[in-house]
DNA sequence: TCGCTATTGCAAATGATTCTCAATAAGTTT
DNA sequence: AAACTTATTGAGAATCATTTGCAATAGCGA
């Protein structure tokens, strides 16, 4: 859970807009959102906030590690708040929806890997793009 | 191998800027090319081909399955050559250098985890990001 | 070779993101 | 609490990667 005050920790100030961008993340039920989404989801609640606040505050909290900023396919940037624990995304290219896993075993493979080829690891991402099950899936297939 | 005859087998014509593509890929030492990348090499060689031709082929490409296009944090597309086999890259964050490699185990976890997730898995993108000793990379590293 | 259609080039259009700059609000100092 | 200093915001212009419209051109089958 995040407050007001990982702001101040972070070296921001503690201003409106933040606070908004904060908040709707630690409300929606939506984890991952663009810059877009965050700056739709504001309005229509509202509240708002200039769309070039909101570039500039997912920014400032991906800097200051409060949000994960991850590159789908899509082409636009995807936010998600950072629970210090990593994981890895499985998306489905039918709807968009977004289950997260960890596994140890490919943790552990790729830190060999890493070594092998004489690289310090800083970082990786993975994502798995398939279909999900429509029983499973919480949003709309489109037929 | 590519050789002109895999544009037809694409349904593509057989066309000078095509080539051109197809023949830079084939011979640059650098692998992994992005839109811009390749229209400057070109022109650079004397080829003239206009930029809005280079994206509309390398999406062709990418469609028919002689390109493989790869979404890098950098936010460009970039494209490399599909020899049929799959391998997932470690990318030096120094000095951009990548190295590729291919491991059953993590291949094998990942089909499991979707299955797991009730997903069928369509395709995956797995990314290292390091930094790579200075002694094993081609590159330079910047001071 | 002729002609039809796919392909190209150029320039304008688009989508995502960043930047400029004047107005404003945070946190600080009296 | 009023004044001050500086970070932050909003609005729009600017930029970057990529796509698209359209007229001119080049493949390639007849």
């Amino acid at each position: 859970m995040h407050t007001p005050k990982d702001l101040q920790k972070a070296g921001l100030k503690i201003t409106l807009p933040r606070l908004k961008v904060l908040n709707l993340f630690e409300s929606s039920e939506n984890h991952h959102l663009s810059a877009e989404d965050v700056y739709k989801l504001l309005l229509a609640s509202g509240e708002d906030v200039s769309l070039a606040t909101v570039y500039r505050v997912l920014t400032q909290f991906e800097l200051s590690g409060l949000l994960i900023r991850h590159h789908f396919e899509s082409g636009k940037s995807v936010f998600e708040l950072n629970h210090g624990e990593h994981h890895d995304h499985i998306v489905c290219l039918q709807c968009g929806h977004v289950e997260e896993f960890y596994d140890p075993a490919i943790e552990a493979r790729q830190k060999k890997i890493a070594t092998e080829h004489g690289f310090t690891i800083h970082d990786h991402s993975l994502y798995i793009y398939g279909d999900c099950t429509k029983e499973a899936c919480p949003n709309k297939h489109p037929e």
